[in-house]
DNA sequence: CTGTTAGCGCTTTCAC
DNA sequence: GTGAAAGCGCTAACAG
């Protein structure tokens, strides 16, 4: 049915010229005469020939692949990342490998490993948690990594996200300047940075502005979806809070179905500013107002940031902050 | 800083021992005595080696990576089929490409022969059009592909889903004991086939069981999103219909929203069911009723499908069946 | 049980 | 502008 594999060389002695030539019409390399060239893409049509990228690969060291490594492409948040990561892969020609790590560490090391393995050329980041061996594995591999939506703490690595903190103080701003006493900070666990580090940071600077003594017991840690929204809804209504910030539209969504369910009036009685501005903020009700963080844009631009750090190119800023902005629906007043 | 590349070749001379020895021990090959495995396992692991799965590749014409088409990741119906497929292929060590075509033929094609290109083991393909050309670009690469939450109206190729007709079949019949006689059919284009082909054909059938003539007007088609569905809520609401089966959770969402918006009391004056039972029928208040589909499972079992096809095996069943169930929350009586 | 020997299909000097 | 030849790192007969 399907005739034989044809190679470079079965178009190379069709066409009456040596591999080398092949090689550089397909590569586009301009020193070959416009006759030969035509010649030999006349052949390539005629025999419908396709280049193997993986001896491709192996003879040049290239595989034009990159890893891309992310807690759960069933998340919404990283699907859109995942999303901007792969168009601007696709315009630079590279195919992107898809590794699901659970947030697990050892997962993660595995997966890397496989990925420098697989020979990538470079690999994407995503995730909150990133401990020391994974860093050495990052530092040691000559491959580059970029973070996207997330940051490396300790700065060593390139990284494109927005600033978490001032996000969180001016969404604990808002809650501020609307009255609220007494703000809970939900979130998931606080050992990683993005939560302990930089929006709890930026949590406590908005509440010493507006003069307001920080509670441990109004800091809520728990699971990034919505079920566990629902649940803690008990617990925070059962606090003195009359405001959240936060740090997940799942969560959020729960949290604000779980207060309704208690007879808790939101807005009225109880203000919700979420994190990433996904669909689900439009299609609850109210609506829930949120960070609107770039997911997209921050996917693409890791993705192009990547691009120059595989071709050695000048890299003016190895860890990139997009802007955010706020947007105000019927969460809040 | 980091060493060079070591070889197998390096291996093989620090054990003392032949290439063709290391690449048995790395392989597991049984036919390696006790002593040599142990002698080269040290070696390989004083010399940190890792085997390089392109030279691999080139060498055994495996490359031990699969592709997966779909319309898009951030569209949580198949965000969920892909992780499942990503759960099983790890288990058989396999990494996936993700290529999204945006439910356009060109790009399917293209990205099709890139994979090939990549020399990928097997193809599972998700997305509701299917034309000619790739139907015979799939079936002319001996490279297998397996359809997954979609089917291949022509029942060509090996696919995993549900029975739509059925499942649709049983929400109508539902909405028709509820007492309604005008119901109208909600999904993407009729032009696909899961559409004009299965679910609408459940749906008369529903409708002839019940007596009930079908109204061409009642079939309302539009894109898979929130907005289409807020915005197709002003022409249902002008209909003479009282219920809906909605053929995407989204859409879905977006019709419930639309139709409170016009104080249309749900499911009090009208009913909905939903299709998929992803997340956010749970979010919506009231709760979508919806079609319960495995997409995990069906992921998980379209690839462990392609294995067997790769591997040459017995296939007992091409076109597999998945169960689904019926979710009734409170956008049905 | 182990070693030898060809390649896999392509890129890449280095000559001419 | 083009060709010859040497690998890239590994697998897979085939001997022995």
């Amino acid at each position: 049915m399907e005739k034989q594999t044809i190679t470079i060389y079965d178009v190379a002695r069709e066409a009456g010229v040596s591999m080398a030539t092949v090689s550089r019409v397909v590569n586009g390399n301009p020193n070959v005469k416009p006759d030969t060239r035509q010649k030999v893409n006349e052949v390539i049509e005629r025999l419908d020939y396709h280049p193997n990228a993986v001896a491709r690969g192996l003879a040049s060291k290239k595989s034009t692949t990159i890893g891309v490594i992310l807690p759960d492409i069933t998340n919404p948040f990283f699907a859109s990342l995942a999303r901007g990561i792969d168009d601007i892969a696709e315009m630079y020609k590279y195919n992107i490998i898809l590794e699901n790590s659970d947030e697990n560490v050892n997962r993660k090391l595995e997966v890397f490993e496989n990925l420098l393995t697989k020979q990538v050329d470079g690999v994407i980041y995503m995730g909150n948690v990133i401990d020391d061996r994974l860093r050495e594995a990052f530092k040691n591999s000559r491959t580059p990594v970029v973070f996207a939506g997330s940051i490396d703490d300790k700065q060593a690595l390139p990284s494109v996200s927005i600033d978490y903190k001032m996000a969180t103080e001016e969404s604990v701003d808002k809650l501020i300047k609307d009255g609220n006493k007494h703000i809970a900070f939900v979130s998931g666990s606080i050992e990683e940075p993005v939560n302990g580090k930089y929006r709890l940071e930026g949590y406590k600077k908005a509440l010493k502005k507006g003069d307001i003594t920080y509670n441990k017991k109004l800091v809520f840690e728990t699971d990034y979806n919505y079920d566990s929204g629902v649940m803690l809804a008990s617990d925070i209504a059962a606090s003195d809070a009359t405001a959240a910030f936060v740090g997940n539209d799942s969560l959020a969504a729960g949290l604000l179905n779980g207060l309704q369910d208690l007879d808790v009036k939101v807005p009225e009685e109880f203000e919700i500013i979420s994190s990433n501005n996904t669909e689900i903020t439009k299609m609850m009700r109210p609506q829930l107002s949120s960070v609107g963080q770039p997911m997209y844009d921050t996917g693409a631009v890791a993705m192009r940031l990547l691009t120059k750090l595989m071709n050695n190119e000048e890299i003016e800023e190895r860890n990139i902050v997009l802007p955010f902005d706020m947007v105000f629906r019927q969460s809040t007043k």
